[in-house]
DNA sequence: TTAATCTTGACTATTTTAGTCGGAATTACT
DNA sequence: AGTAATTCCGACTAAAATAGTCAAGATTAA
């Protein structure tokens, strides 16, 4: 249960253009300047930048003077769209597709808890833009707390 | 972003446990039976109940007509504890102990960002217990919609 | 004593992750 | 036209994690 390096340098490059602008720097910034800053390798940002473009959250320019610019305002993009983006599976089970969920007998017990799980992890991540980020905003956190507490609480975890 | 299939599989274990309870079985219950039904090979749940024994969770009978039973009832046994007890990281940054977080001239923009993620997805897993999953209770969902929306609205995001 | 069951640890195959590398295409500037 | 800077692209590789398998030992009920 961990996000991969993929993501999270995927996040931290796309905040890095966002405060840039924020300071007043238009761009297109190159990606040597960005892994500089955030110690990521040029080839390794290459291919992430590949995927970034291609979701269309970020636009090249080719050429001597070229680099990267986001495609939208830093409060428009989401930290939800910027990993699922460059990590395939932001699934958090293939329930359904692969064996381990419909079994012969049960109608799997787990099923809408990891679908919910997903929710959640998708809400938050969706909740929160590039503009959060870099302004250091307060992030929502969970409001549940105790086991018993929380039956009956909230109704409609239907996928 | 996925859980592994160990987390899975553990969870359907345990739940599976809990069903037999909350139907009269009282158990032990033997590992050939809990995988026949949930189509797990009897020998990576072997290895899966050696790490929940030793979290605790369950408790061992050796022997003929041995098997596990639950170590205390579903209604105190939380998600989380279990995905814990087989799923060394439940981290989703290792952020401080790698780098990639605190570069040389940034503060790690992101670094409250995973902080906080980590924070929704325990919460979420926390707050669920066996007996939930089983008793097909309604599950708690994200409250938050909007990225615009939700600034503000939350403080003491601090770890 | 025997069969059933947990216990342990070593082993292996597959997949995913996290990159690296070389070169081609494009553009700005001179 | 030429050159340097940059994105673009696909193939390649090393290391780690995942998902198991296998064999043998320990324990207990009957």
């Amino acid at each position: 249960m961990k996000i991969s390096t993929r993501g999270r340098y995927a996040v931290m490059a796309m905040a890095d253009m966002a405060q840039q602008n924020a300071q007043g720097q238009t761009g297109p910034f190159k990606l040597t300047d960005i892994g500089l800053r955030q110690e990521i390798s040029l080839n390794y940002l290459e291919q992430i930048f590949g995927d970034l473009r291609r979701a269309g959250l970020v636009e090249s320019h080719r050429g001597a003077h070229g680099g990267y610019t986001l495609a939208a305002t830093s409060k428009a993009i989401r930290i939800g769209d910027v990993i699922q983006a460059v990590d395939e599976p932001v699934d958090v089970t293939r329930c359904g597709t692969s064996h381990g969920c419909l079994t012969k007998q049960a109608r799997c017990l787990t099923h809408d808890l990891w679908a919910e799980l997903g929710n959640t992890i998708h809400g938050f991540l969706n909740a929160i833009s590039l503009a959060d980020v870099v302004d250091g905003k307060p992030l929502p956190s969970m409001p549940v707390e105790a086991p018993q507490s929380l039956v009956g609480l909230v109704q409609g975890a239907g996928e």
